[in-house]
DNA sequence: AGCACGCCGACT
DNA sequence: GTCGGCGTGCTC
């Protein structure tokens, strides 16, 4: 009879592998690493993934117990699927368990396998893509040709920074790379990653439209469980040979992977921020490099890790200056002045004349405006006039928005909700003020002032139900909206054709922001709603497309770069800034956060976790509360570590973490490598 | 992390 | 008398 011992990894932070013995009850295969293996682990059961396979244990026998069944009709996960898992884990300080078993889907790791065994029926019954007359791919100009050809003819690794603004034409770079390599390899896989795929269904409705026998697989959160194991195994089985999906699907299982694209590579969305705060752009670089393949950023404003990275030549920069796309033209960046202009012209709640009379020019023409303003809400505060009370929540360092329709004053970060005090809680005062703008206040003077205009709002609470949004930018893409206010959420993807307007509320809270990042950030934002007015073909005797941003500081050199759509000075000058303050990527981070009843106890728990272990070579900065201090009821803490080597840095952590887990607490904490949010 | 066991306060 | 608070201990 055989029997061995199989080594499993498993979903909990016990950084460490756990024996079971396997014994054969009939004729079943022996099991294989990178199998799935449904075992006891203390009172409940758990799914875990075979790593190793012995013939002893160090586990006292009296311990060892059976595994209960290995899923056999699984294909093993390959080797180098598990490399990348072990690599995740390692440089996120994670254990592998607690990577490589939520990569899967859930119903892959549940005790019944019905909803394997059927998912496996349904994908060998499928037919492979489906039939339709391809869509004739549109010529490319010489600079998205010689952009194909150095992706498509890369002799292994090659990570290419695809440069170049809304409008240029990048998608068509990847469509054709990826026909070429489908071409080319009749068992190649292409892994393309967006950053919301929900906001993006244009991409995918291309990506189908243009490979009709070709699966596409879909892979991000919002499927059904059932869905996503099918599509996790087509992926898996080489059948998907098209996998498009958000920063979850950069774990995806995919044995012939010979091209990753990465669409707008700069956006936050990438960098998960719960769990395993792992980055999926850097994952995806490191794949590449893993499969020896090409890999594609793709942005109209890099991160500056990624211009760092075309800087010193460790990165290809492909950068397409033409625009690709009939008649589109870049919009006219206008700025308007509050602080010397705005004095001498009437501002209407926030609404300059200047906006207004655009506004108005647009409406009469029959064409659409944009109002970007990111804050939802009605107003971000209210206050008592005569005591002075402001609506904070009792359970955050926040304040309570006020949403008037709903009658509400709602808590953003904890969720809390109250009805709107009649009088002041304090003093019995009845004039409440709500103090500043959110997008519902825009709304509403909106269509005091254009009564005629249809006016719509999209912002998370207007789409709350789920299609609504979709519903909404439909309703746009129909014309039957004159003014759009929207949050960022209008920023991403959607090309509306006869949107020639654009005005941008309120964006300099930013400019001076603690976070290092935020100037990139806006500036990327910036340039992409901007982009939403840039598709617009320009009409005969209509209106150039415009956008105007209402600033207190026109003279700041965001603004500055922003209007003359010229990323590279402004990146260059960020860049000297890090390398000056040492930053990254001048410098590498990590960020260990606690979380507390007291404040207190987490920085003191901080300043013992700054004490615990010798350091040498890592500089540490004071604990310190976040800037967001307390929500939900909980104080939170934070302590930045930075360092010149990523290898040295790499080492202390590990140490550290074990130090750190030695530590008897009660306050909950964890390790961000590459934090974002400082 | 789960999920137990275990020993002290306010409820039918 | 019990339900349940979370302290602490273990998982091959």
């Amino acid at each position: 009879m055989e029997h061995c011992i199989l080594k499993v990894v498993l979903d909990t932070p016990l950084d460490q592998r756990f024996d079971y013995l396997w014994t054969a009850t009939g004729d079943e295969a022996m099991p294989q690493i990178g199998q799935l293996a449904l075992v006891p682990f203390g009172r409940r059961e758990a799914v875990g993934l075979i790593v190793g396979i012995e013939q002893s244990s160090d586990v006292p026998a009296d311990k060892l117990r059976q595994a209960i069944a290995v899923r056999a009709q699984l294909t093993p996960l390959l080797p180098r699927w598990m490399a990348l898992c072990e690599f995740a884990a390692d440089y996120y300080q994670r254990p592998l368990g607690e990577v490589a078993l939520p990569a899967l889907p859930k119903n892959l790791r549940v005790e019944k396998t019905v909803s394997l065994d059927r998912a496996l029926k349904k994908l060998a019954k499928q037919a492979a893509g489906h039939d339709a007359s391809p869509v004739a791919p549109p010529a490319l100009n010489a600079e998205q040709q010689a952009a194909v050809d150095a992706i498509a003819d890369a002799q292994g690794f090659l990570p290419v920074l695809l440069y170049g603004v809304t409008g240029s034409g990048k998608t068509e770079v990847y469509l054709h790379a990826a026909a070429r390599l489908l071409a080319d390899d009749e068992a190649a896989q292409i892994l393309i990653l967006v950053p919301e795929i929900n906001l993006t269904p244009q991409l995918e409705a291309n990506v189908r439209a243009r490979f009709p026998g070709v699966t596409v697989a879909t892979l991000h959160s919002g499927l059904a469980e059932g869905e996503r194991l099918l599509h996790w195994l087509a992926a898996h089985t080489g059948r998907a040979r098209i996998v498009l999906g958000t920063r979850l699907a950069i774990l995806a299982s995919m044995p012939q992977l010979k091209l990753i694209i990465v669409d707008e590579e700069h956006d936050p969305s990438y960098k998960q921020q719960e769990g395993l705060r792992y980055s999926a752009r850097d994952l995806a670089v490191w794949r590449a490099h893993q499969m020896d393949i090409p890999v594609v950023l793709g942005s109209a404003t890099p991160s500056l890790e990624t211009w760092y990275h075309t800087q010193s030549d460790r990165y290809r920069k492909l950068e397409l200056r033409e625009r690709a796309v009939q008649d589109a033209v870049l919009p006219k960046i206008g700025l308007i002045d509050l602080e010397r202009r705005a004095p001498r012209e009437q501002v209407t709640d926030g609404l300059s004349e200047t906006l207004l009379t655009a506004l108005k020019r647009r409406l009469d023409c029959g064409e659409q405006s944009l109002l970007f303003l990111n804050r939802r809400g009605y107003a971000p505060v209210i206050a008592c006039d005569s005591c002075g009370w402001i609506s904070n929540c009792a359970r955050c360092s926040a304040f309570l928005v006020l949403h008037k329709r709903d009658r509400l004053l709602r808590c953003h970060h904890c969720g809390w909700e109250q009805r709107i005090p009649r009088s002041c809680p304090d003093c019995g005062n009845v004039d409440l003020q709500p103090l500043g703008r959110g997008t519902q206040r825009i709304e509403e003077t909106l269509r005091e002032l254009f009564p005629a205009a249809r006016v719509l709002r999209i912002d998370a609470d207007s789409t709350r139900l789920k299609g609504s949004a979709q519903q909404a930018f439909d309703a746009v893409h129909r014309g039957d909206v004159d003014i759009l206010i929207g949050t960022q959420m209008v920023a991403k993807g959607h090309d509306f054709r006869n949107l020639t307007l654009v005005g941008v509320l309120n964006p300099d809270t930013a400019l001076f922001s603690h976070d290092y990042r935020a100037g990139e950030r806006l500036f990327a934002q910036l340039m992409q709603v901007a982009g939403r007015a840039g598709r617009a073909a320009q009409k005969e005797g209509g209106n150039a497309s415009e956008v105007l941003i209402q600033t207190r500081y026109p003279q700041h050199p965001l603004y500055d770069a922003l209007r003359r759509h010229d990323y590279d000075s402004f990146a260059g000058l960020l860049l000297e800034e890090r390398q000056q303050a040492s930053f990254p990527p001048f410098i590498y981070q990590a960020l260990l956060r606690a979380e507390a009843k007291e404040l207190q106890t987490a920085l003191d728990f901080l300043r013992q976790a700054a004490d615990c272990v010798e350091h040498d070579g890592i500089t540490f900065n004071d604990p310190v509360p976040m800037t967001m201090t307390r929500v939900a009821n909980m104080d939170r803490a934070q302590l930045l570590i930075e360092c010149t080597s990523r290898p040295a840095l790499q080492a202390f952590l590990k140490t550290w973490i074990a130090a750190l887990r030695e530590i008897r607490t009660r306050v909950r904490w964890s390790l961000e490598v590459d934090p974002v949010d400082i």
